[in-house]
DNA sequence: AACCGGCTCAACCGCCGAAGC
DNA sequence: CGCTTCGGCGGTTGAGCCGGT
């Protein structure tokens, strides 16, 4: 299940399984920032992940609202009615599931459901083949019965105990955001609250000085000094290099606000 | 205990369309 | 127009798990 880390040597990105310490980076960018820029945000976050990695981190694990585990007889009625009618769209079904990504429905179909619709299919025409041969003189057959259906394998038939008891994401139920959250509102101090480690996240008074320090006039540059030491940013913890502010960002990228707001509005719609 | 093969699913890869220049 | 960049999508891979022998 977990693929061993790698390093591609040829432009020195991680590749391969992510480490909880990659998650609380990705996490805290994301949450304070937002996705303005998948392929930038590596390089902003601390991360030596290309950005599409990032993106599909963050898309298939660690946004919120996600659900895993078990799937239920709805669900799976959903999935395979949708897949008759849309074929191996996956985005368009994950779409009708909330909580569900196209990712981890894609694995279900070719793990579970793919399957499951093979065999009634086969039970349905051997079924019939025996039908017809036993029937080729007949002239009042009797109607086709329904096939037995198959029990629900989905529920806790799976020996693997990542699906029996799923491991939690960092945030999920307790994500700090409020029904009135803006983007302003995301502080770190949040986490403190929720089951999520706040070990080395900033604090409340270092986000405070955070904010207060983001009055001061900028200096920097946006897309030449990314990097900013964090004795200019003294209200970062060593494992999150975040390095601008909000207030810069808009500076610099006016357009900025509304990406990142609509972003995250769109990420996190169903809290709202 | 050791081996083997099937299964699961996180993550990668390559392609495509949209947008901007 | 063509070119580049980026986000998104679907197909595929492969490490680790697990049950059978």
């Amino acid at each position: 299940m977990v693929r061993t880390p790698c390093q591609d040597k040829s432009n020195g990105l991680k590749k391969g399984t992510w480490t909880p310490e990659e998650d609380r980076k990705l996490i805290a960018y994301v949450t304070r920032y937002g996705c303005w820029n998948w392929r930038q945000l590596p390089k902003f976050a601390g991360l030596q992940r290309c950005g599409k990695s990032c993106r599909l981190r963050w898309m298939n694990y660690l946004r919120p609202n996600i659900k895993r585990g078990n799937y239920t007889i709805e669900e799976e009625e959903t999935i395979i009615k949708l897949h008759q009618s849309l074929g191996n769209r996956w985005s368009a079904i994950s779409a009708h599931l909330p909580g569900r990504t196209d990712n981890e429905i894609k694995n279900h179909w070719h793990t579970n459901l793919k399957k499951r619709i093979d065999q009634q299919n086969s039970v349905t025409t051997t079924h019939n083949e025996k039908f017809l041969l036993s029937n080729s003189n007949d002239t009042d057959p009797e109607p086709e019965p329904e096939p037995e259906p198959e029990p629900n394998k989905n529920t806790n038939t799976n020996s693997n105990p990542l699906l029996i008891n799923p491991p939690s994401p960092p945030i999920l139920d307790t994500w700090p955001l409020s029904s009135n959250s803006s983007l302003s509102d995301i502080s770190p101090m949040s986490f403190e609250s929720s089951n999520f480690s706040s070990t080395n996240w900033v604090t409340d008074e270092t986000f405070t000085a955070l904010e207060a320090q983001t009055e001061q006039p900028i200096t920097g540059n946006f897309w030449t000094e990314p990097f900013m030491s964090d004795n200019y940013y003294p209200y970062l913890e060593s494992d999150i290099s975040a390095p601008l502010a909000i207030n810069e960002l808009e500076y610099f990228c006016p357009s900025y606000n509304d990406l990142s707001q609509n972003c995250l509005y769109n990420e996190y719609e169903g809290l709202f």
